[in-house]
DNA sequence: CCTTGCTATCGTATTTTTACGATCATCATC
DNA sequence: GATGATGATCGTAAAAATACGATAGCAAGG
């Protein structure tokens, strides 16, 4: 057990779980906002910028590629990293249509009670 | 070690990971998504709905309050489930305003070449 | 009160994530 | 070819997530 059971659920949602996932760690969060201010991004610089070790960052790198969020390129001995558009276009897409898909139209109960908390 | 070193990060890159964390797993999003359909939520139909057994649902559900998306309150013997507007919206402009900050300017690097592979 | 139904929590096993140092591979330069 | 720099990968360890059955706690009904 124990086993993630994403087969079981629609390809929608996964996509949307995908996306999410590549976003559910502030570092990887920094390096798509550090990304996306400088157009220029050399892996090197990304490392500078993290309080992270310099396998580390290369690690959340893989994911945010594996996620299909970024591009990289070899420049010469460097490589160059960038926000692949087509991607953050679906992603943005993906996530916006499940975070506009509610408006608020009176939740359907506790409308000013109290949040439940652990215990009931 | 492999302790998260979520404090080295700053509040914001926190919370839209922690937005996005709630949205990273499919039966996460199904389950909002089903509560966003019915506006009626009660907990037992939720497990109905999911391919999961009622102890994994409630945990889920757990990791949704605990990230604030979501309200419970009690209603007899059954717990009535809903979005929290208020954290809602919230969501929905920290990870709107990060996924639109970045436009398609032309990428800086690799316009048109291929993604590199695993290899390099 | 005793039972029944609903939900939360506990205990546990497995998998995945996170992090680091060490090493390897590759390109550029000497 | 040797050297140096850059970045990926390996090995490893610790933590967190995922899933389930079992159990506990509560409210409602008999």
């Amino acid at each position: 057990m124990g086993l993630s059971k994403h087969d079981e659920f629609t390809l929608r949602d996964n996509r949307i779980a995908r996306y999410a996932k590549a976003l559910a760690h502030p570092a990887r969060v920094a390096i798509l906002r550090f990304l996306i201010h400088k157009r220029s991004c050399v892996c090197g610089d990304i490392v500078d910028e993290l309080p992270l070790a310099q396998s580390t960052v290369s690690q959340h790198l893989k994911e945010l590629k594996a996620a299909g969020l970024i591009l990289g390129e070899i420049e010469g001995t460097t490589v160059c990293y960038c926000i692949d558009p087509k991607a953050w276009a679906m992603a943005e897409q993906c996530l916006g249509d499940l975070l506009k898909s509610f408006t608020d139209g009176g939740s359907c109960c506790a409308p000013a009670k109290q949040t439940i908390a652990t215990k009931r």
